[in-house]
DNA sequence: CAGGGGGGCGCAATCGATTGCAGTACTCGG
DNA sequence: CCGAGTACTGCAATCGATTGCGCCCCCCTG
């Protein structure tokens, strides 16, 4: 059915190989100018479509990637993944995209079944802080980590700088009177979470202000999570009068908890979120958050990539840090003088 | 570096060919018992793993679906996704996923990438009512559709029950004393909105309420349009007290708009969206919406598919519904007696 | 004891594209 | 006019797994 080179090669009287150097831009030099256009025209009008399986075969790339992710639910993570696939695919690559919903055995299954279908590489969003599964495949892939870093080793690297977006909301509270500012840290096992609580720190002590017994960490980045947490936080600490949450779901969870304790938002405290999840927009109250640019940092963890599948080790590891920007709503007022 | 059949054959002494029947369940039958426990022990101990380019090549089977989804970052979709990956992966094959964004030169692109890639069958998630590249693709390939069906020719599919939620939603306002109820209708072109609008009809028809005027499409799935065409409906009819919308993001235009012509909710106006999407329990007022079983949805069509894949035309063309449920939350109150 | 019937396994072709090697023809410089 | 070089193309092996065909041997039956 398929036509093959072989059917071009027989319709134009050459020779198979021929055929295939031509059609390679990379080769087709080699081939002479009248003859590469002679089988451009007959490739198309066979309708010609190489077969990746054979030419994988032979040259062992499969012009895949391993896209690896904790949750495709997690409102996070499709326009990462989006912006993978955009940049990927019109490098020739398609990505395989797999959900270890944070669980080391799936997540161990799911890379072997990805090495299993020979990629030529990995992207990875898995947020376990310390991960000897990396290392190990480090060393036989070209791999990207997106939206965390690694503190071991250096590995390339795509991720929102969560100095400053952290700093951003902090900066956002002080401005607006705020001082008794707490923080709702993400699980201590995620690197994103630790990341996130280390620059709560920097941002605070910067501002001199204090952080003692004002950093708590959830058990999971759920909102039922966050609302125990923060309603703890809340109870023990009646000053507080601004939490910045370590992502939208906790702070979606600390405004559940502060109305459970008759505490008006924006009015009685100030919830800024993280990441800005679609629809934030939309909560009540509206919340403030932190965008990171998601798209972004899937198209540039894919430009990575495919460099490193080219120039092959040549190059130094890049990490790359994008600017996340404070989207301001409702969920913030001045504090109220007392 | 990895170990081949030819590898595990020289280790034990046989040819390479009793490896690979010993090692396919589909013809271990055909070997010595011994010798395919043997064989067994050896391709683990070497860590054997097939290579799928090379068994793809020989039987042309990529064990590889096509995923064709419209926007991974809409709402809907990641749930279906996962479902799909979920029992694809536990099968032995991995979906390729693509979006169109609802553009049909991308969608043809999209499809002849998947088409290069040799897939062995197709998920189709695209909404376009009428479509010429349907009906080639399901003579070339095992397909099925999700969330939509398709009106000119039966094709496998499985879709939530439109019917169902639809009425579901209408019985809901019609039980709380509502019956000026009017439809905010998805995009014309849209086999889902083409579907709910139909179901609207006949629930309100089975309820004895009229709905001429009461029907205002919208011109795209998004909350901006949403807006405008709600605030038409609810200005040239004062009397409407509820509203089915097409989708939850119309549902919130429908919200917004409604505030902007100091309409309360639910006081003055009940509001039930349809999807369910994530935190749709977080936005102002809870929305009352009707859910569907996405992830059913997309395990459901997987198992579809990989049936068709086995059983080979064999089967009837089978149309999955699946039933939605209700989810009752802030946005519908019972009707002001006036 | 002869012949039929399997069971178990090896042989070799095959899938389609790629690529090192070699051959042919032609060009150009000396 | 000859030799070296170059431009182009063909040949054939190769990637790793699958599978139709056929061989060999053993067992069972008549």
């Amino acid at each position: 059915m398929a036509a093959r080179l072989k059917d071009i090669a027989k319709k134009l009287g050459v020779h198979p190989a021929t055929v295939s150097r031509a059609l390679n831009p990379r080769t087709s030099h080699l081939v002479n100018p009248a003859t590469v256009a002679r089988v451009r025209k007959a490739a198309d009008a066979l309708n010609y479509v190489p077969n990746p399986m054979a030419s994988g075969l032979r040259t062992s790339r499969s012009h895949t990637i391993g896209v690896v992710i904790p949750d495709l639910t997690n409102p996070l993570f499709p326009g990462m993944v989006r912006g993978i696939q955009d940049t990927l695919s019109r490098a020739g690559y398609t990505p395989l995209l797999v959900n270890t919903d944070n669980d080391e055995d799936s997540e161990a299954q799911m890379i072997a079944s990805l090495r299993a279908r020979r990629v030529d590489g990995f992207i990875l969003a898995t947020a376990r802080r310390d991960h000897p599964l990396l290392i190990e495949l480090s060393e036989r892939f070209p791999i990207v980590l997106i939206n965390r870093v690694t503190e071991s080793i250096q590995l390339p690297s795509v991720a929102a700088d969560e100095n400053h977006g952290i700093r951003l909301a902090v900066d956002h509270l002080f401005d607006l009177g705020h001082t008794n500012i707490a923080h709702l840290a993400g699980p201590t096992w995620s690197s994103t979470g630790h990341e996130r609580s280390q620059a709560f720190t920097r941002a605070m002590r910067d501002l001199s202000l204090p952080t003692a017994k004002r950093i708590a960490p959830v058990s999971a980045w759920r909102v039922e999570s966050a609302r125990s947490a923060a309603k703890d936080l809340l109870e023990k600490d009646a000053y507080i009068t601004g939490i910045v949450a370590a992502n939208d779901q906790l702070a979606l969870g600390t405004i559940q908890a502060a109305r459970s304790l008759k505490r008006r938002i924006p009015r009685d405290l100030s919830v800024v979120g993280y990441n800005d999840m679609p629809f934030m927009d939309l909560v009540d109250p509206p919340l403030t958050s932190i965008r990171v640019p998601q798209h972004e940092i899937g198209s540039e963890a894919a430009r990575l990539l495919l460099g490193l599948l080219t120039e092959e080790g040549t190059m130094a590891v890049k990490q790359v840090r994008l600017t996340p920007e404070l989207v301001i709503r409702g969920s913030v007022a001045p504090r109220k003088v007392s």
